[in-house]
Formats: structure tokens, C-alpha cells, sequence
DNA sequence: CCTCGTTTTGGTATCGCTACCATGTCTCCC
DNA sequence: GGGAGACATGGTAGCGATACCAAAACGAGG
């Protein structure tokens, strides 16, 4: 039988391959793999040879054979639904690195909070060989997908809901204690006056943020009643509640809205009515939303790490997902990550005690 | 030690393969492949068998092994620099979707504006594996960053730069068409006294949009001549510049913004000055960023179809890298998408007409 | 010196799929 | 009738990596 002098299929230039570290470096592959994958067992000596020879040839693990190999390459989805543009980019950014450290697939799949879409989303999931998903807001407060996403036997992190379900992983800021730290901040300016904005009534971090501005008013005391407004997150809703409150004599010198979306509304129905920011009115919001870098004062606000948050809600699945492979029980985690105050301009002592 | 008496490694259930399918269907996994990705010379009655089987069973093609066989699955990079969020999000998702479409790995890489942040960025893409790099704007206007990637070997797409540069593919809109279009349409409303906010000049859409309008004024004929100012595409240069265009009586009524966000200034800055929008004056901008239907009233604007764009970026990389591999000459592409006008509160017919 | 355990290395068998070739069938047409 | 050609299917050999096991090298203790 006569074999034809080069099997190889495709004519072009094949990649390096383990196999030419191997020769090159005058080990088996096998030694190249160990020392590649960081392995134990493996000299001192020989490591160093197998890294010279990487370097020299350029050499790049080959992930779909990897993948093959060890059985990896699950496929993970990522079900949107109509977070704020902003928050979706940083979070895919985040989500997309972390697949790509684990060598797993991201799958993207967007959803109407309506329960037919939810299914269809789901069944699309399914047949797309998912195994586990992911959850950013508002999609991770609906029980109506997570019963359905259950009942398809798929992992799932929720990102960022208030109060963490118990039926799922999860991984968020505390938003109690965020928002206590605004108000604190607020109250620290020498603000008496206070007006609130809450967010959408169906997910559970409005409820914590809120929380958090009564328990930091409550631990203060001796101060006016503060008056809130209901919001739905969205600059419509915020214009409204800006409306009302500043209808009424006296007049707030600090509003803290539930979200930045809102706390712009704030500031642009204030200035329709002739009060400067943050001179006659401090306005602060939640999120760190692109708008609050983008609009002048430039907003005061908590910034939550919405990258690093999406990186580990991966991170999680993976280790989920593995794990129970190998028989681990996944009990459900719940991590949470530290937000941070971001003072701009928005915020300043009030008139009074200037 | 108790021995498993499958012979498979992980203990866990596995997947469905193409055998379960092809033994389930009565064929061989030749034919379930060949149905399974749409080959030819295959009956009509097998297909269905098989596809009935594939329904059956639940059948999902492992990706790894596909890519493996058929070597595929190159790493494409996505770099970005700093475009605006929404933009960024918008473009993920098509990205994603046709990578994950192509089965190519999509491998993000952030990266500064200057030659030294550039010149590690590519680096970076380089040990990573990476053979093509799609590039958003801004990054796509940068030379440096084209001829570097150039330099290693890498194909590259620039997308909806304004003009194409020569040396790369690109996916675009007609700045030009798009920019003449909201201009005629203005003047259809009636407006006669235009003020225009060019883009930053680095960008050459700015040049583009900027054409667009002028050719439009051009073509109308027997009009004031439009007052200019320069932009840089921040909210906060659109402020500046519409400071100037009202200072100056007789006030234009309309006002033409190179983006959106410096339009969304100009109508923070005709608030400040008590003229309403679009009653008092008409404002339109371009991109239909996220901001655009966030705020009162909503932004007349040109709609990109992003998601596309981005998508037809990869598409294109992905023939390139593969149709390069055959030995195919990859002729430099530019493709063209279309562009919408999207009409909101934002402009009406000038006070004079009405 | 031999046995035992630990470290270090190599060989082999897959992983799930597709490229390539071989093997049949059926037509069609001289 | 028989060869050419299109159509339909199956067999085999990898793709590039890792899992698993076997074997070799080494040191220590009896």
C-alpha cells in the first residue's frame, strides 16, 4: 500500500502543533502537555527546555483539541433581557474573558420577561447543548425562568439580584449596605432634607436599596421625614417622581435616586425649574452607569464591578457544571463583591451649611 | 478500586454523538454528518430518518470535535478601544453570535488609543492565537494599530469607519447618503436656518456626515448660509458648541449634531436657555445610541444596524481566513449596509411654518 | 543488595467529528 | 450492452490534545 508522502488535509501551513514542541525539544508530548497545563511531576530541567522550545516556536494549544480531549467545551448561555445597554456591554465583556480562560463556549440568547418568550429562549438554550446559565438583571428576579431553566436540569447564576434566590447561585453586590453608605454620605455632607426615589417594585434590589436609605435615616435620627417617590427605574419615571418632589415646599437639597437612569431625570427636571446642581440640589444615583460619567455635573454614585461580577457568575458555572460531572454536590454559592462610592459632582454640603 | 466498566473517562452521563444517531437512524455517522450539515447526496428519506433520530435523541454536534476534524475554529480578536457602551454591547452581540455561528472563538482585547498600549495589545493577540482582528471604531481609524496588526500577519476589518481605509476590509454605512438624508429632511420640514456640529476630525465619519450636509444645503440652494461649529462627539464639546450656536441671534431652528450625545447636549443646553424642543428649535443627531430614546423628547437620528455590522465583520474575517488558507487571493472587501432614518419627538416643522 | 515508594517520563487509546476515498446504485445515451 | 456520469452511502484515518497506565530512574530503609 503505498501512503502518500503527506497526510496532513488541508495544503496550507498547519499550525505548531505539542507534537513539534515535543520533537523540538527532545521530550514526548506528553511532557510538553504536563508542562503546559502547569502539571506537577515534571523536573526542573525538562520544564525549562519545554519552555524554551513554546517560545521559540511560537507554540499555542490547539483549544478545540483540547476540548475534545479532556472534555471540555461545554457550552454556557447567557440569557439578556433588557438590562440598560451600558450594564450589558461591561457584562459581556467580563462573561466572554472568563469563557474564554475556562475554554468554554458563550452562547447568547435574548428574552422577553414574557413567560412564552421565556420558554422559547429556554428551549433554544436546550437545543443549543447549554448546560448552564447565566443570569444578569432583570432576567435573574424572574421565577418564571429560573423554574424554567430548572426544569431543563441547567446550572444557574443569577448576577446581581438584590436578595440572592434561593434556588440559584448568585453572585451581587450588597445593595443594603451600598445604599446605607450613600445616605450616610449624604447625611455626613450635613443634608437634613432627603428625598428618595425607589426602583421597579419586582426586583428584590430596589426593596435592599431602599432598606438601606431607611436604616442609615433611622440610625441618624432627628431628622424631617424624608420623602419618597415610587420609580421604575427608567428616565421617564425618574422625571415623574423628580416632578412631585419638587413640587412641595420645603424643597429637598439632597434626592438619591434607586439608579443613575433616574437620578439624570432628577437632574434635568431640576434645571427645567432653575435649580443649579449641585449648589441649590444634590442629586445621587446607583449604578455607575455610563450616563454618570456622561453628563454635566457628573453624578455621584456606586459603582458596581460589573465585569468582575459576570467573570465569576462564569467562573461558577464552570466549577458547577465540572464538579457536578465529577459527583461534587453543587450546594448553591452566593458571592458577594465589594461596590464602591464614586464622588463626582453632583454632590455637594447644601446651601445652608455652606 | 472499583473499575468502571465503560471504558469512557468521565463517569458522568455522556452526550449524544453522531454514532447514537447514525446507530439510531440505521445509517453510518458519514451520512448523519452529511445531513447534519447540510451536504448534498443525501435522499430525501434518509434526511428525514435522520433528522427525526437527531430530534429523538436531542442530538447537539460536539463543537470541539467538529473543529478539530474540519480545522476550524481559529481565534478572532475583537479590539476595542473606547467606544461608547451601548455601542460596544450592541456589537458584542452580533460578534458573538456570528463567531458562535462560524464555531470561531472570539478572543476581546481592550486597548489605549496609543502606540505603545496598541503595540502590547497586538502582542497579546498574537500569543493568544488570534488570526483575525475586527476593529470597531475608534480604533479602526488608527493607522498605527492597522499597521501593526498588519505586521503580524493578521487579517483585520475595520468596521463603520467613515471613509474605508485601503489597507483592510471594512463594514460601513454611507455617512455621506445617511447625513444628506437627515439634512433634506430637515429642510423638507421647512427649517432654513441649519446649525451643524461637526464630529471629532480624527474620525473620518465626521468628514463624511459633514459632507452629507453640506451637499444637501448645496442641492437646496437659496438658503442662509448654516452656521458651523466643531465637536469632538462628547456631550460635553456638543455643550460648548451649542452654546455658541445660540448665542448668536438670529437663532437657528434646527440643529444638526454629529452624534447623538452631542445632540442630547445641545438639548440640555437649549433647556438651560428656555427654548423648548422641538417647538423652539429642532435637534438631530446620529447613531441612535442608547441615549437617543432615553430622553425627552426622544432623538431624531440615524439608526446603524450594529449588531449587523458586526456580524458581517466577522463573516467576513472568517471567508478571509479560510478562503486565504485555500489559497483564495483575499481582495481588500467594503461592504455597505443600509442606514434608517428614525423619526422621534425631537424635530418638527419650525415655528415660522407651522 | 533488594524491596518499596516517589518522582519523572513515555506509550497508547481515545475524544467526536469530518476529509477523503471506495463502493455501490441508478440513470442515460451511444 | 456497457461505459460514463450523477447520486447515495459506508469505511478508514486522522485532527491535536489529554487520561490512564506502564515503565524507568532514583533514594531510602531494612
Amino acid at each position: 500500500m503505498n501512503k502518500p508522502a503527506r497526510k496532513s488535509r488541508s495544503g496550507a501551513r498547519r499550525s505548531v502543533t505539542i507534537k513539534d514542541v515535543a520533537r523540538y525539544a527532545g521530550v514526548s508530548p506528553m511532557t510538553v502537555s504536563r508542562v503546559v497545563n502547569g502539571g506537577q511531576y515534571v523536573s526542573d530541567v525538562t520544564r525549562q527546555t519545554v519552555m524554551q522550545a513554546v517560545r521559540q516556536l511560537g507554540y499555542s494549544p490547539n483549544l478545540a483539541a483540547r476540548n475534545l480531549a479532556s472534555a471540555r467545551g461545554e457550552r454556557m448561555g447567557l440569557l439578556y433581557g433588557n438590562p440598560s445597554a451600558s450594564y450589558l456591554s461591561e457584562f459581556l465583556v467580563g462573561a466572554l474573558d472568563a469563557a474564554t480562560r475556562h475554554g468554554v463556549q458563550l452562547v447568547l440568547e435574548k428574552c422577553e420577561m414574557t413567560p412564552a418568550a421565556s420558554r422559547r429562549a429556554v428551549r433554544r438554550l436546550v437545543a443549543g447543548g447549554v448546560v448552564g446559565v447565566v443570569l444578569p438583571p432583570p432576567l435573574c428576579e424572574s421565577a418564571v425562568i429560573r423554574a424554567e431553566l430548572q426544569a431543563a436540569r441547567m446550572r444557574i447564576v443569577a448576577v446581581a439580584a438584590g436578595r440572592p434566590p434561593a434556588d440559584a447561585m448568585c453572585v451581587s453586590i450588597d445593595d443594603f449596605a451600598a445604599a446605607r453608605e450613600m445616605t450616610q454620605y449624604l447625611l455626613a455632607l450635613g443634608h437634613t432634607r432627603l428625598g428618595f426615589i425607589k426602583g421597579h417594585p419586582n426586583q428584590t434590589a430596589s426593596e435592599e436599596r431602599w432598606r438601606g436609605f431607611a436604616a442609615a435615616v433611622e440610625e441618624h435620627g432627628k431628622l424631617p421625614e424624608p420623602r419618597v417617590e415610587q420609580g421604575f427605574f427608567t428616565f421617564r419615571s425618574g422625571l415623574d417622581a423628580a416632578g412631585k418632589l419638587l413640587a412641595v415646599e420645603p424643597l429637598p437639597t439632597a434626592i438619591f435616586a434607586s439608579n443613575d437612569d433616574m437620578a439624570a431625570a432628577v437632574m434635568a427636571e431640576a434645571h427645567r425649574r432653575g435649580l443649579e446642581v449641585p449648589n441649590d440640589l444634590t442629586v445621587v444615583g446607583f449604578d455607575d452607569s455610563l450616563i454618570a460619567a456622561n453628563i454635566w455635573p457628573g453624578l455621584t454614585t456606586i459603582h458596581q464591578p460589573i465585569a468582575q461580577m459576570a467573570g465569576e457568575a462564569v467562573d461558577m458555572l464552570v466549577a458547577a457544571v465540572r464538579g457536578g460531572r465529577r459527583g461534587a454536590a453543587a450546594e448553591p454559592v452566593h458571592r458577594q463583591v465589594a461596590h464602591e462610592l464614586i464622588t463626582r459632582e453632583s454632590a455637594a454640603r447644601p446651601r445652608s451649611a455652606a
